[in-house]
DNA sequence: CCGTCTAGTATACACTGTATACATGACGAC
DNA sequence: GTCGTCATGTATACAGTGTATACTAGACGG
C-alpha cells in the first residue's frame, strides 16, 4: 500500500468517525503515522484529497448500484432507490463525498451521461428505457427522468439530514420510494 | 436599529458576499463595528447567529410565496416552483440559511406541517388539494406530495451547486418544473 | 562521487471560534 | 449623592485550522 493509498484509507476512517466538517488535514497526516505537511507531498491541498475521497466513494457506490439484479424493471428501479438512500443513512460522510461535495470530477448533464460516463445513471436509463416498453414507465426522455428521481432522492435525504423529518427509517425509506415512483411509474 | 438587528444585517451581507463558509463571526463583528467578541453578548454561538440567520431567510421566502397570485392553481404550482428555483439561484447563502442548514427551528414532518406552523406548506398543500378537486392533481396525501415537489427541487438545486449540470439557467429552470410537474400533475 | 528527485520534517503565519477577565456607563434603591 | 447591579463592549489568550517556506535524509542514475 503506497502512502497516498495509506493517506486516502485514513482520511475515510476520519471522515466515517468525524464527519465531513470534522475531517482535518492535520488529523489525516498523524492518523497516517506522517507529519501533517507530509499530505502535501501526495495531495496538492486539502481540496484535492477531498475529490479523491469523492472518487473512491462514488466507486463504492457504483459497485452497490451494479450489484442490483436486473431481471425485473420494478425491482431494479426501486432496489437502486433504496441502495442509494441506505448509502446516505449507513454512510452519510462517503454519500456527501460523492454526491454533495463539489469534486470537479462529477459528471455533467447532460454530454457526460449521455456518453455513458456514469455507470450509475447508465444502468438506470437503461432500465426506464426497459421500462417504457413494457409499459411500467411514464413517457419522456428516460435521462431526464433518471436526474428527476435522483432529485428527489438527494433531495428528501437532504431534508432529513437538516432535521426536517421525524420518522423511523422504516418509514422514510418508503416515503422516499413513493416519491421516486411518483416520478417515474405510469400511474393515476 | 438594535445592535443584534445590525449584527444580522451585517451577517447578511457578509453571507451573501463571502458564502456559508467564508462567514466569521469575526468579519461579522467588526462590520457591524463592534469587537468580534461583542458578537457574543447577542449571540450565544456562532450556531445561535446562524439560527437567526435562518429565521431571517425562512421570513423572507415565506414573503415570495405569500406574494404568488393563488387564482390558478396550475400557475400557482408553476409559480412556487420557479420562486423556489429564483430564491436558490439568486441567493443562494439565503437559501442556504433556509433550506441547508441545520437551524433546530425547522418545521418537522409531518406533525408541524399537519398543524399548519409551515405558511409555503399549507399554502402549497391547499392548492395541491384543490388541484385534485379540479383533476389536475394526482392522487395521494397532498403534505406527502408537497414533500416530494419540495424534495426534488431542493434536490435538483443541490445537484446544480455540485456542478452536475452545465445548461443555460432557463433550460435549467425548465427542467425543474417538468420535475416537479412529474410528481404531482396527472398525466400520462 | 555527485547531482537530482522523493518523502518527510520543522517552523511559522494568518485565520478561525471562543473562554476569561476586565472596563464603562445607565439606572434604580437607599 | 452613592452604591450595587446589569448590559454592553473590549483586550487578551488559547487551541485548532490550512498551508507557505525552508530544511533534511535517503535513493538512484550518470
Amino acid at each position: 500500500m503506497t502512502t497516498a493509498e495509506r493517506i486516502l484509507h485514513c482520511a475515510l476512517e476520519e471522515l466515517a468517525e468525524r464527519g465531513l466538517d470534522g475531517l482535518s488535514l492535520r488529523s489525516v497526516g498523524t492518523k497516517a503515522g506522517i507529519t501533517p505537511m507530509a499530505v502535501y507531498r501526495h495531495y496538492a491541498d486539502k481540496a484535492d484529497l477531498l475529490r479523491a475521497l469523492g472518487e473512491h466513494a462514488f466507486a463504492v457506490w457504483r459497485g452497490q448500484v451494479e450489484a442490483i439484479p436486473g431481471t425485473d424493471v420494478r425491482l431494479w428501479l426501486e432496489g437502486a432507490a433504496r441502495a442509494f438512500i441506505d448509502f446516505a443513512m449507513d454512510d452519510p460522510a462517503l454519500f456527501d463525498a460523492a454526491f454533495v461535495l463539489r469534486t470537479e470530477v462529477e459528471r455533467i448533464y447532460p454530454e457526460d451521461f449521455r456518453a455513458g460516463k456514469s455507470p450509475a445513471v447508465s444502468l438506470m436509463v437503461a432500465q426506464l428505457t426497459r421500462g417504457q416498453a413494457e409499459g411500467l414507465v411514464r413517457a419522456g426522455d428516460p435521462l431526464e427522468t433518471a436526474m428527476a428521481v435522483w432529485g428527489v432522492l438527494q433531495g428528501l435525504i437532504q431534508l432529513h439530514r437538516s432535521g426536517r423529518f421525524n420518522m423511523a427509517r422504516k418509514d422514510f425509506t418508503a416515503l422516499c420510494l413513493r416519491s421516486a415512483e411518483r416520478v417515474y411509474a405510469v400511474g393515476t
